[in-house]
DNA sequence: AACTGATCGATTATCGATAATCTACCGGCT
DNA sequence: AGCCGGTAGATTATCGATAATCGATCAGTT
């Protein structure tokens, strides 16, 4: 799942090695298989990709924008992100996004308001059926789709350029392992809903931030 | 003056191609050399450069990660940012992350404290002497440093790639154009720190949130 | 032994050329 | 005229090879 290529491109037609290397890279890095600090050297890479070094770089200089790597002229390329103080800092960030696109978006038109119902049934049936996977994605629309309320265009690159669809799934599955489950989740959905339709933002946002103290709770 | 590289690196060490056709490339999106919707072609830029077209589309790819510019694949990439829209939704940004960073760093230590002294007794000192561009860097220092003062590098990092040693530039030398010149913000900057002294973080946001009031009237 | 400077292997940066793909244009057909 | 398919030129994507730079090692000196 793609929510920028999909939001944005008729179709994502990955044709381009640059592309399908620079996803692959960036699941290693967010699910742990590169921890941080692993240095990315482009000629072995290049072997495993069976492909030049030149997409190899491209990508790295792709992962480098996004914050995932950092590199150091003439020394190469290591990985920077994805230990939990960054994640973290990355729910954050979103925190402020969500919160902000909130408080811009407030009273929403009744159109935008089905949408955000629309996606809570579907979180509440996959709860239904633990089907946490389900629930992932159709949270990951909710939340994109608060911030492009907004309307801000910059918001929505930065959101997209965190690559919730990969790392909002490593910190949910965490949460679908609790004992409580994503109950809670859903429920805080439904009360930021409520106050969305009453108008509330005051409302709205304090949900909101309760839905983010879940995540931060981890530790 | 790069505020990122000054901070993170010891010497910027410029000799790789790829930055300073990287930097040039920024400066000529953010300064309207390159209006929105300019192809950059690569060829052409590899001409211009003399160098081959490896660099020049590893720059764009930072870029493109940097969010200046959008690459659609085989078709090459325009120019993104720099209409007044754009400016307006990175200052939007900005304020989120500056609130945020008082929210979490208010009370300040002392020697952090005195750090911003100093930078605004900088800044007084530059507009008594009509010194724009000298109240623009520690300006953009001062503002840096509260970002930093949160102690989450995911904002700085955010923060640096935003080019404010460029986009900053542009939108204050409209407002030190302007009939009052730069006298009012650094009021307000005087009145920011008064109440970060205080320990005060309502007003301490209320001021800050009234200086980006002023940017965004720029209209 | 500690220090200095030269050298080698590994890695990144860049090059010049080729393959893949897009866009615009053109002629034939309905 | 308007539509379709194909071809040419422009542009991007990738390749394979070379140059530049780095880190570690080692000989020689004190």
């Amino acid at each position: 799942m793609n929510l920028r290529a999909a939001a944005v491109e008729p179709a994502p037609l990955r044709v381009c090695m640059r592309d399908r290397i620079r996803e692959t890279l960036v699941a290693r890095i967010l699910d742990g298989t590169y921890p941080t600090g692993t240095k990315l050297k482009e000629l072995p890479l290049a072997r495993e990709f069976n492909v030049s070094q030149a997409p190899i770089r491209e990508a790295l200089r792709e992962l480098e924008g996004s914050g995932l790597v950092s590199c150091e002229r003439y020394r190469g390329t290591r990985v920077r992100g994805a230990d939990f103080a960054e994640l973290r800092e990355s729910y954050e960030l979103r925190e402020i996004m969500e919160v902000r696109s909130l408080e811009l978006a407030v009273p929403y038109a009744p159109a935008a308001l089905q949408n955000f119902a629309r996606c809570l049934r579907t979180m509440a049936s996959a709860v239904a059926r633990d089907n946490h996977e389900g629930y992932i994605d159709e949270a990951l629309r909710f939340h994109r789709a608060l911030v492009q309320g907004s309307g801000n265009q910059t918001f929505l690159r930065l959101w997209d350029s965190l690559h919730w669809e990969v790392r909002g799934r490593i910190a949910l599955r965490r949460i679908a392992a609790q004992r409580r489950g994503l109950k809670p989740l859903l429920n805080l959905h439904r009360a930021l809903l409520a106050r969305m339709r009453a108008g509330d933002v005051e409302g709205a946002t304090a949900r909101l931030r309760a839905l983010f103290a879940t995540v931060s709770a981890l530790a």
